[in-house]
DNA sequence: GCGCGTCACTGGCGCGTGTCAGTATCTAAC
DNA sequence: GTTAGATACTGACACGCGCCAGTGACGCGC
């Protein structure tokens, strides 16, 4: 059934006339490890021929550790913009030969522990803070990096928060609400960005948004909206774009409409943003580079080296449109 | 620095007083292997009390075989319908001890062959199909299951058209419109709905659908909205809700509103579907049961059987709204 | 001739597990 | 008393790789 067992680097060895030993120098290149032009060459050539990838599993498995870094995803849906960092990580570990692995917490198959353990990762990274147990219990089982708390990612939370109230701040709103959403895997995020805004509006010598839900899987919009009224509230901060639909369809169910009653900007710049009616203004977050950037530490830390957590990469901007 | 190594098979034998290869025979109850309840409940509580987890790596080289399925996801934003597929898959391999690994192929770190080559996949699936040269170098891998169909997800293509159009020419219209993403990741999946909505046209004696695109990352929907109206197109079938918003913005460029200059439907029902200005009519799909069915087809077929490839378990239903 | 050092390799151990062939003990049949 | 078969295990090898310790060849200084 499978006549061909698969190559193995004892056939590489045997193909390039030297001994497997040396075939692992020259493919690992081994730092500290001298092979003459010509032989690399040779090792290299047949590695080529036989289509040669060592197996993982024994590399792992001799080298006590893997090269696997996992990311745990929380139990939100997996927006645009968070994808779009996924892929950008994965790419990046990639070239470092890492290979990324997303455990989706929702899929409660086990608990990130005990997939680390199997898979013998070598680091894991997160959104949010995993709980101290956790991280207990990942290092105890010599998992070489754990990132408790995606630092980008939260570092740029304030920042989104601040952009938006300042938006309206600058707009000449005086007195602001912020639209939270229901789903409580947002809520570290929310925290975050709500703490911008508020910081805004303190430096402005405005009083803390008015937080309410206005959650965009729920109906409970118009109620928001009537209690914003009520305090006199004139620009409301969503969470996300989403969360923003929802605040403009109950509005629009009070008989209202933005951004004359009531500015509304939402965040992540979503591409329905661009041609919802009217079009919604936003802010937008690439997240690439913050992938890229991730990696890279990762890469660094992996190597022994301390990682400066702080330095935040994440790039946002203002996108003014209709509704505000 | 470790001074825990971590506990092996052979600790849990020692423990429990009995051999390694009685413990393996307990843990991963060997059939056909007859073990006294009394050996093996001091088995099992030794590996209990010790938090023994075996080791991935070693069990992958011995064996030959991991337990890893890869699932490798095209180059598209990843919508909610999606991920909800991916997570309920994951879930239901995970109770069979099948990991799952989303491999995105726009992380181009490594193509597909070589991942699953080095993690010794035990299965891969994907959607849409994949090239014969690509399930060659699976096959020749010894990977025992490659699906170079989603069988489930492309079935499920064709009924979102129809419903699509059924619905519109149910409600009076007789020459309809298809609108199509930009993106060449979606073009497959396109095809198979475009293919359903013609299907539907066909059986009420009407002529194919115009096919135009309208990308909602570009602003060519305003033109394909004029040529269907040169055509007396009075009905439009949108790919997604995505692409079902930017005809809607062309519509609204061009001074006109659905559904009485022309009708608009989407599919996929994502979250701002329901509170776009108008609530937009849609088609809902349910892959979580198509998740979980997937699931239990590679588990099957992981154990040696033929499985039975054709039956589309995934759920759509017509969600009218506004827009139609 | 000897010692020393460098270069270019290689032999072989160990990683943790699955599994096959084998063994010791016991019971039952002839 | 011997054989046969079942029961309840165990010893040891294989899996593919990383890497330490070692080896032989060669050059050079004295």
């Amino acid at each position: 059934m499978t006549p061909a067992k698969r190559t193995t680097s004892a056939d590489v060895a045997r193909v390039a006339g030297v001994s497997r030993t040396t075939v692992s120098y020259v493919l690992n290149n081994r730092p500290g490890e001298v092979i003459p032009e010509d032989t690399r060459r040779r090792v290299l050539e047949a590695a080529e021929r036989l289509a040669y990838r060592p197996r993982a599993s024994a590399r792992t498995l001799a080298g006590g550790r893997s090269d696997i870094v996992v990311l745990s995803i929380p139990d939100l849906p997996i927006g645009p913009s968070i994808s779009r960092f996924v892929e950008e990580l994965a790419t990046s570990l990639a070239k470092h030969g890492l290979t990324l692995f997303t455990h989706l917490m929702s899929a409660h198959g086990r608990p990130l522990a005990d997939v680390c353990a199997t898979v013998e990762a070598a680091a894991v990274l997160g959104f949010g803070s995993f709980e101290p147990e956790t991280v207990a219990a990942l290092q105890r089982l010599g998992v070489a990096m754990v990132e408790p708390v995606d630092a980008d990612y939260n570092a740029s939370m304030g920042p989104i928060g601040r952009l938006q109230a300042e938006h309206l701040i600058e707009r000449g709103h005086r007195r602001l609400g912020y639209a939270l959403p229901a789903e409580p895997g947002f809520r570290q995020m929310a925290e975050g960005r709500l703490r911008g805004a508020a910081a805004a509006c303190a430096a402005a010598g405005l009083p803390a948004p008015v937080a309410l839900i206005a959650d965009p899987e729920a109906a409970d919009a118009e109620q928001a909206v009537s209690q914003w009224r009520e305090l006199s509230v004139t620009g409301v901060c969503a969470f996300n774009d989403e969360v923003a639909f929802a605040v403009l369809a109950g509005l629009r169910q009070a008989g209202l409409g933005a951004p004359q009653d009531m500015a509304v900007i939402g965040a992540d710049d979503i591409p329905t943003a661009r041609f919802a009616t009217p079009p919604l203004s936003t802010v937008s977050i690439d997240l690439a580079e913050a992938g890229r950037h991730r990696a890279e530490q990762v890469v660094t830390g992996l190597a022994g080296e301390r990682v400066d957590l702080s330095s935040a990469l994440v790039k946002v901007a203002l996108v003014h449109r209709a509704t505000s």
